[in-house]
DNA sequence: CCATGGATTGTCT
DNA sequence: GACAATCCATGGA
């Protein structure tokens, strides 16, 4: 797949989190992973965590599972939940604000038969169909599986610089139009806490999205 | 297609 | 001790 591999740099995170939710639309999560493999896909959905916001990790400091996303933008989050799944965050703003962006979905586009057998432990069919594809990288948990992303290895990362064996990174993709995009509420927030912002974007025509 | 409930574990109250 | 920014299988329309 002919996409550019070079990591955004730091400045683009230096900004407000909704801007960067929204920037982040048709850019690529490219993970060059320590076996040399190269899996990578289209950000097609995002969304926005401010430390006022009663849904976000941050919103009562700093703890031990949550430090990373106090770290300065161009850092990396990865957290667990449910005690299953992982989800990785691009931190914006400067060190300490405690904002970041949460990768939700993407279209896969390199290593595809790679980011296959990570997820279901069996090589792609011959023909995986378009609804196959579709589901491979469509929710924040499935796409940390599909590209290798584990807390151990890239949470606090560094996501700007050089490119390296191991190295997750993102690098612009097309920009994406206004007439494109669509906002709306987020995803799997109860009781009061937030769900009803608008922190939420997607390619609104894109069949990759979570839900 | 849509709605529901179980899985599973580190973290914070 | 309860919860959590989720996923998947299952059941019904």
């Amino acid at each position: 797949m002919n996409i550019d591999k070079t990591p955004l740099n730091a400045e683009f995170y230096l900004r407000d989190a909704e801007i960067v939710a929204r920037n982040l639309l048709g850019c690529i999560l490219v993970h060059h992973d320590p076996e040399g493999v190269l899996m990578s896909g289209r950000i097609v959905e995002t969304e926005a965590y401010l430390p006022d916001d009663p849904a976000s990790h941050s919103f009562r400091g700093p703890t031990r599972r949550n430090s990373s996303m106090f770290l300065e933008g161009g850092h990396s989050y990865v957290y667990r939940i449910y005690g299953i799944h992982r989800c990785f965050n691009a931190v914006t703003g400067g060190g300490g604000v405690g904002a970041a962006v949460l990768i939700r979905a993407l279209e896969p586009l390199d290593g595809i038969p790679e980011m296959w057998m990570r997820r279901y432990g069996e090589p792609i069919p011959a023909v995986p169909g378009k609804s196959g594809l579709r589901g491979l990288c469509s929710g924040p948990g499935k796409l940390c599986k599909a590209l290798g992303i584990t807390a151990g290895k890239h949470d606090g990362a560094d996501i700007t610089g050089e490119t390296s064996d191991g190295k997750l990174f993102i690098s612009g993709g097309r920009p994406v139009p206004e007439n494109r995009v669509g906002v709306g509420r987020r995803i799997g927030m109860t009781r009061g806490r937030g769900e009803e912002k608008l922190r939420r974007w997607r390619i609104a025509d894109s069949s990759y999205l979570s839900r």
